[in-house]
DNA sequence: GTCATGGTAGACAAATTTGTCTACTCATGT
DNA sequence: ACATGAGTAGACAAATTTGTCTACCATGAC
């Protein structure tokens, strides 16, 4: 097994999230990992393929993050509090295997490749239907209609959290996601 | 006035917005604006500054389209209504001055730059604050838990529709904000 | 022993990036 | 009449980008 290759890719992932695919050049990569160019070009064919694997890297550190914050969740209420709840530590960098907070990797990708390479936004969109299922797959009492606002206010939870800085977005999102799974009495 | 700067202006925030402000260059810009490399370093010092030029006129453009839209509510249910109807047809490319539809321009940008320019960072999150302005002095009735909720379902919205390409997010928000703007009767 | 594999260091090619500069044109206000 | 400012075309500088290539080294399989 060749440890140059994860090396290399935790190297990318780490820059990539940092400072944004673009921004980040093959030879940042190679100094920061300390690996020399032509073992990048051995287990990387190209730069895009690279990026495709710090995007796959991401998807699974997310979704096993996230699947042990979910697991054993009591009740809908209960799994709402907990999805936000552990949004909340990862906005205020308490979810030390996601990193220094910086938005999420795939919108903040997707907003930079989009239009031009058709491969990366499709793992983009992809990850945001993995996190979904596992939402869905988490949920004691089945309601699709509750993971359609779940998955909404997560999203908005994350880019106001990083666009605005406003680090208390998940917080107020329990509420929103209570109220909604509470069906209102009366017509408005 | 010199109609010189109106037209690179135009041209890179089309350009930016299309494809992404690390994309395309000084020289692609001057191309579609059939203008000098001169002309452009007359009128802006760098390609920073025309970002946040680019910024600048996105931002005035956005409010001025919202105001619109969000003109004249009778009630808060009635505003919730046209916000989202508002962004559906932004997301279905149903509004014309914001050009073909490719998620939210501060967003995206605020991705590509933000560890990098402070400056850039800044305007988009103000372009957020501005918007939230809006939607409070839009509201009949004052309530700020409301506008809070709005905000997020929108970035959220926003998000969805574009990585995910889920062009009826905007919709499936209306029932989620009204569900919160009627209190659930017991606690859950 | 030999040969494939994975690795290093770094020169190099080719393209592209931002930004500057020269030399020239055209209009306009005083 | 003439200076000034806005404009053009495009060469140029300097840096940076991705990707290739040569030459060499070490290790383990057969």
């Amino acid at each position: 097994m060749s440890d140059k290759r994860a090396l290399l890719l935790n190297s990318a992932l780490e820059l990539f999230y940092e400072k944004g695919t673009g921004t980040v050049g093959i030879n940042e990569i190679i100094a920061h990992s300390g690996v020399a160019k032509k073992t990048l070009y051995h287990h990387f064919s190209s730069k895009e393929d690279l990026i495709l694997a710090a995007l796959s890297l991401r998807d699974q550190r997310y979704l096993q993050w996230l699947r042990e914050r979910l697991a054993d969740a009591d009740s809908n209420a209960d799994l709402v509090r907990q999805l936000f709840n552990a949004l909340n530590d990862w906005f205020n960098d308490r979810a030390t295997e996601l990193g220094h907070f910086r938005g999420c990797f795939f919108i903040n990708t997707a907003g930079e490749s989009a239009t031009r390479n058709q491969l990366i936004s499709d793992r983009c969109a992809s990850h945001k239907v993995a996190v979904r299922r596992l939402i869905t797959d988490s949920l004691p009492q089945p309601n699709d209609r509750l993971v359609d606002a779940l998955c909404l206010l997560k999203e908005g939870a994350t880019t106001s959290a990083f666009v605005q800085g406003d680090k208390q977005a998940a917080l107020r999102c329990i509420d929103i996601a209570l109220a909604f799974d509470t069906p209102a009495p009366f017509a408005v």
